[in-house]
RNA sequence: GCUGGUGUAGCUCAGUCGGUAGAGCAGCUGAUUUGUAAUCAGCAGGUCGGGGGUUCGAGUCCGUCCACCAGCUCCA
């Protein structure tokens, strides 16, 4: 007999060779339902795993991240197998688990609409209502090659051939009349995956490559139950009530136009406010911590970008304006700020001494992104980002990086964000020798030195490999959109590469003229996309400091307008953005608009507050908190618009 | 750039079998002078995303271009 315990609890004794799945049977029928896969010495396994000494198992259900994927992998191999039922001439490429769901590639000559989704879903409830046993099998890599091809399964040929170099076996699951080439885990039975819904069809690359083929791919989500899956569609749903491209065009943010162009949009009176609060904000900080603000011409001639290495590097991604056949000017809008920086900086001979030299600029750039790129304000051809450079001797990069950092700290803070971001070292791919300066010397120095400074900072970050820019390692401070799709609001780069390629010295203390070392950086991203999280983390209700409009004065009626225009000026006097409504309707009328322009403070003035100088104050999100002197709400305003979001 | 979807009044949407376009809100005009999320009445508003094609006839069918949405790829 062995001995064996689940989480932790009572300990059983079983026939040597049962399985998990059989042991849990017989000892705790709560976790036999829920479970999805076990851990054992640190290793996730099946539940058919069979046990054959004594042993400490961990019971993972779908609460946990494992268990949570085994089932939704399961749930995407259900997925295929209705595919194949249906469509017998689909060919398989993969079907992974993913953040809030599962999907899976076909290779198929039946176009995926919403219509057929709804056939493959009914198809893949019958599957689950079969019951099915998922049966685990190994073959060396030369049996599983060869029934892959006898199965025509191209990709799965790929994919085995990838692993046979490797001298591994290839493991199989079976369900009823499916197999799929697969390392696991898995649930044991189809039935278990009692919720699911495909969510969409598109496109996807095989191997993620361009180049390759296109083909299908079907998204979808799965729960153990019906409750938590119309929850999770419900809070999805939710979460596109927030959608900045939405609510930013519906709240009179931006806006765009067909005749002016793709990834252009337009900031209206609203967005153009807050972002014009936003740059003061920056600008006065950066200063206060010893930056210098340039302004530099929003193009310049090739052979700038030629020299910094840019040309060579992103020449498709620029708007480049002359023709370089004919021989003429050729200059190009500027896609980054760096080398115009940098030619200040060479303008005189610098001591180390004048080290650290900061530069910040709120600079327009220019990307000519493919059109199938742009997306509201997160993705666009043009944008005005926080720009910044700071050149500094190797001793002092250290420093300045940590400076750096709590600039961004304290601006995210500030916006209110800091808790929905997450950082990313990015680092080169060494075997892309195409795309990354190539020195392998300077690249493991810097990456090493970045890693030593995030570690020193105590930053929770994931290592991306293939995310570095083409001269240097960084850090990118990562947010996710209301569709739960991932984009770097902030980065923070350290470059040894532009200072060579650009000439930049400085004397050394030993009189020795040396090369800097330069942080590329910006404090809050670029205003568009940082406009765009505001909205969607707000909903549109932008924190007082921030709100285009502030106060909204509502007067109950005509006779309360001299009152009401009295007080806006003295409102507008203690500099507070503020409106007068004063159109023959309803006060409750006006409170409702007001409401729903998310305006922070509305006032009601009427007789009472007109006979004794008081406002009856409406707070966005709190309703009606009672009259209060006028000057005393200013007061109130004024506290609350200086303090931001934080202290 | 690729795959799929969408495009009708300022906004949200309806429009059946191909027979020449409709509602609510917003707007304008008038009335109403209003106390914490929608006062009433009238009026006006359209090259049905653009060009083309099929047809006696196209919002509807076909093709093309443009824009928007989701995903893929890319992102200095």
């Amino acid at each position: 007999m062995i001995h064996v315990r689940f989480n932790g609890g009572e300990v059983y004794s079983f026939e040597p060779g049962i399985s998990v799945l059989d042991a849990l049977r017989s000892a705790d029928r709560e976790l036999f339902k829920t479970a999805c896969v076990c851990r054992i010495g640190g290793e996730v396994f099946d539940l058919r795993e069979t046990l054959t000494a004594d042993t400490d198992a961990e019971i993972l259900g779908f609460g946990s991240e494992e268990g949570r994927r085994a089932f939704r992998h399961t749930a995407s191999h259900i997925l295929a197998h209705a595919v194949k039922r249906l469509f017998p001439q689909a060919k398989l490429a993969i079907g992974p688990a993913v953040d809030n769901g599962f999907y899976y590639d076909f290779d198929c000559d039946v176009s995926f609409t919403p219509e057929v989704l709804e056939t493959i879903e009914a198809e893949m409830k019958k599957i689950v209502k079969e019951g099915l046993r998922l049966e685990r099998y190994e073959l060396d890599a030369r049996q599983a090659l060869a029934q892959a091809e006898k199965d025509g399964e191209i990709y799965k040929v790929e994919l085995i051939e990838e692993h046979a170099g490797k001298g591994e076996k290839i493991s199989f699951y079976r369900q009823g009349d499916f197999t799929d080439v697969c390392a696991g885990p898995h649930l044991p039975e189809t039935g278990r995956v009692k919720a699911f819904k495909l969510t969409s069809a598109t496109g996807a690359y095989w191997r993620g490559d361009s180049a390759k083929k296109m083909l299908q791919r079907i998204y979808g989500t799965a729960f153990p139950s019906r409750e938590e899956l119309e929850a999770h569609l419900a809070a999805v749903e939710e979460a596109k009530k927030r959608d900045h491209n939405v609510i930013g065009r519906q709240l009179g943010f931006f806006t765009t136009s067909d005749v002016i162009g793709q990834g252009l949009p337009l900031l209206m009176p609203k967005g153009a406010k807050v972002v014009q609060l936003l740059q003061r904000f920056v600008e006065d900080e950066e200063e206060k911590r010893g930056y210098l603000l340039t302004k530099t011409p929003f193009m310049a001639k090739s052979d700038l970008y030629k020299l910094s290495g840019h040309w060579d590097h992103y020449r498709e991604g620029m708007f480049v304006l002359g023709d370089e056949k004919s021989g003429g000017e050729v200059l190009a809008l500027r896609p980054m700020t760096c080398p115009f920086q940098f030619t200040i900086y060479n303008t005189q001979t610098h001591s180390y001494r004048d080290l650290p030299v900061r530069y910040n600029e709120t600079s327009t750039l220019f990307r000519n992104e493919a059109s199938g790129e742009m997306h509201g304000l997160i993705r666009v051809r043009q944008f005005t980002i926080s720009e910044a450079h700071l050149i500094c001797t190797p001793e002092q990069l250290a420093d300045e990086f940590k400076g750096v950092v709590d600039l961004v700290h304290f601006m995210t803070r500030t916006l209110g964000i800091d808790g929905d971001l997450t950082y990313r070292f990015s680092k080169r791919d060494p075997a892309n020798k195409e795309k990354y300066i190539d020195d392998d010397e300077v690249w493991e120095n810097t990456e090493s030195v970045m890693k030593d400074i995030l570690d020193s900072l105590g930053l929770t970050y994931k290592t991306a490999i293939g995310e570095a820019a083409f001269y240097g390692p960084k850090l990118d401070i990562q947010f996710k959109n209301v569709h739960g799709k991932e984009d770097t609001l902030i980065t923070v780069q350290i470059d040894r590469y532009l200072a060579e390629r650009l000439d930049m010295t400085y004397i050394d203390a030993d009189g020795v003229k040396k090369r800097p070392y330069i942080i590329h950086r910006t404090s809050v991203g670029c205003y568009e996309r940082t406009l765009a999280t505001l909205i969607e983390k707000y909903a549109g209700a932008m924190p007082l400091w921030l709100a285009p409009e502030q106060i909204r004065i509502l007067p109950i009626s005509e006779r309360h307008h001299e009152t009401c225009a009295v007080l806006k000026a003295q409102i507008e006097t203690a500099g507070l953005r503020v409106r007068l409504d004063d159109r023959s309707e309803k006060v409750g009328f006006k409170i409702r608009e007001a409401q729903l322009e998310k305006i922070p403070y509305m006032l009601v003035v009427g007789d009472k507050e007109a006979e004794d100088a008081t406002v009856s104050v409406r707070k966005r999100g709190e309703g009606d908190l009672g009259a209060m002197a006028a000057g005393d709400f200013i007061a109130r305003a004024l506290d609350e618009a200086a303090r931001r979001v934080i202290f």
